[in-house]
RNA sequence: GCCCCCAUCGUCCAGCGGCCUAGGACGCCUGCCUUUCACGCAGGUAACACGGGUUCGAAUCCCGUUGGGGGUGCCA
């Protein structure tokens, strides 16, 4: 162990770890109650697997009647990345996953930059403890390391005699900081490493080498702020802040055993672990990581840009988490808790279909004036045009998202997110709709121009804009009877020579001309939220 | 190289020694319903990676192989 006074020189001016004990005393909790966190780097975008992570995290604590905070991960200075707080601060309220607690609770800052004189005191108590030490080592002598250790095919890393600055004398350290050379400072890694066996909440016993590297824990000295490293940080944090359980990514698994370590050099009681398998990405027969950079649904943009109701998406992740709450109508699976043993040991691959499905059932059983404030709110941020076309039409709105939806056990899915909502249910605003004036549009599916042309001439002809459901589609019938259209399928089965089609292309050149698409709700319906004006002259375009 | 994790239909899972000729959901295909598209309903398609054990009996337990993922950083 180095003399105090080197100490000293090396980190002046540290407050006594007690300090810090003592400001962030154990939350006043009922027995069984969990403080977990959310534990971000603002290096670039919210990944969707973080806001599924934290999801999991703040429902463990929130159900189990205790606290849940987010602690920003910023120690790596140089990838920091400029407008990382804004996108948090948009994302976190977006999915629910904001704190509980902080900012202004005791066992913050909640910003590890802010935190570095806290990481200082109890770096300096390793150090008295001597389960720490300087290291001078330079860049150039770690490569140099490594080389040797790739020829002699030994373990990469610092520890054993490999290790040059670890049994350093006094004098050797006071002649290098004499010499203003920079240092970090490591671990000293317990001598005779074995095995070591613990318990993960989701995979049960993991047993795995002891960990003998010498790892760094707190930065260059040539920084301007000495920030530690994750494993030292992880380790302070989430003891002074009394996390009891720790939800991360699996890629953490092999670094328990020197957490552990630094538990047990600290002093400090282990937390429980929880690692949870990253959401994947199907690249032909194999899977990857869901990567930031090649696929767009990693990052929270894109599941907000697409419009995704949230209580959707959350319904979807839940299910993956735990498949017993998947097929749950969605009340129902809310309630449920969640339950780490039940969450599965592989990555699950985000399956953007399955997403689809589950979110259109969603918007289904939404109430219209749910869907409208929903939808309005998405399209002011992505479809400011939108925004002000669907603000202008009033309370009509709620009759168009009806439509289809009411006096039904049949309800239409069509909206599966509110992007689709333009091209869905566009038709219904003038301004966005197009005519459809080409009787040979490829949408009218091959029915000749010149029949398409006299349809729609005798459709307009003949309008009866007051007969109710059942009696107007008898007009596209009648039409469709005179215009060489099969009545039934039998019938042109037989003859299929014989006719244009059947109802099925007649109809559709009412809802093309209506519309301008061939999937769209009930054409009576559409008929009366239009007015029979507007109904003659979208029909009546073709007509010439 | 070494260490760790994982492995059931195309996808998400269920299955935790006999109830499995492997079940559900999504997708896909076929019919039905609908005077129209969609919705809905009914049916169909399709999997225990491979090889050894253990056991009266294995998708389930053990070992190995293969494959995939991760770690081995002054990145988290």
């Amino acid at each position: 162990m180095l003399p105090a006074d080197l100490l000293d020189r090396l980190l002046p001016d540290t407050a006594p770890t007690q300090q810090w004990e003592e400001a962030n005393p154990p939350r006043d909790l009922p027995a069984g109650a969990e403080v977990t966190r959310f534990a971000p780097s603002p290096t670039g975008f919210l990944h969707i697997g973080g806001v599924y992570t934290a999801m999991v995290a703040k429902e463990l604590a929130e159900r189990s009647g205790g606290s849940y905070f987010v602690r920003i991960e910023d120690t790596d200075q140089a990838r920091a990345i400029e407008g990382s707080d804004e996108h948090f601060a948009r994302a976190f309220p977006h999915f629910g996953i904001d704190p509980t607690e902080g900012p202004d609770a005791p066992w913050g800052p909640y910003r590890q930059s802010e935190r570095s004189e806290i990481y200082r005191s109890f770096v300096r108590a390793l150090l008295e403890s001597g389960h720490a030490y300087p290291d001078f080592v330079t860049k150039d002598e770690l490569a140099a390391i490594t080389e040797r250790q790739q020829a002699a095919k030994v373990d990469l890393g610092y520890w054993g005699e490999w290790a040059v600055w670890r049994d350093a004398e006094p004098e050797r350290v006071t002649a290098a900081l004499d010499e203003g050379l920079p240092f970090t400072i490591r671990f000293r890694a317990p001598d005779a490493p074995g095995r070591i066996a613990f318990d993960d909440a989701i995979r049960g016993r993991i047993e795995a080498d002891d960990n003998r590297n010498d790892v760094v824990l707190l930065k260059s000295s040539a920084e301007p702020l000495p920030l530690p490293t994750y494993h030292l940080a992880h380790a302070v944090d989430d003891h002074l802040m009394r996390v009891t359980l720790v939800l991360r990514g699996d890629e953490w698994i092999s670094s328990v055993p020197l957490h552990l370590q630094l538990f047990d050099a600290l002093g400090f009681e282990p937390v429980r672990y929880a690692h949870v398998a990253p959401l994947m990405k199907g690249e032909g027969k194999s899977r990857r990581k869901l990567s930031k950079r090649k696929d767009p649904e990693a990052s929270v943009d894109f599941w907000m840009a697409e419009g995704y109701p949230v209580g959707a998406v959350r319904h979807y992740l839940r299910g993956l988490a735990n498949s017993r709450l998947a097929d749950l109508p969605f009340e129902e699976a809310a309630a449920e808790p969640l339950r780490l043993e039940e969450f599965g040991a592989s990555g699950p691959l985000v399956d953007i279909p399955k997403l689809d499905d589950i979110s259109a059932d969603y918007v289904a059983q939404m109430p219209a004036t749910d869907i409208r404030d929903r939808l309005l709110a998405w399209a002011d941020e992505h479809d400011p045009e939108l925004a002000g076309l669907l603000r202008a039409t009033g309370d009509d709105l709620l009759a168009i998202i009806d439509v289809d939806r009411v006096d039904t056990d049949r309800v239409r899915k069509d909206i599966v997110k509110w992007s689709v909502f333009r091209e869905r249910y566009g038709f219904f605003f003038p301004e966005l709709f197009a005519l459809v004036d080409d009787p040979a549009d490829e949408r009218f599916l091959g029915v000749p121009p010149e029949v398409v042309a006299a349809f729609t001439t005798d459709f307009v002809a003949g309008y009866d804009p007051d007969t109710a459901s059942p009696g107007w589609f008898d007009q596209v019938r009648g039409l469709a009877e005179r215009h060489g259209f099969a009545l039934d399928r039998k019938a042109y089965k037989a003859d299929p020579d014989a006719f244009h089609g059947t109802m099925r292309e007649a109809s559709n050149i009412v809802r093309v001309t209506l519309t301008g698409s061939g999937q769209s709700p009930s054409l009576d319906q559409i008929a009366g939220v239009l007015g029979a004006d507007e109904v003659r002259r979208r029909v009546g375009a073709p007509a010439g």
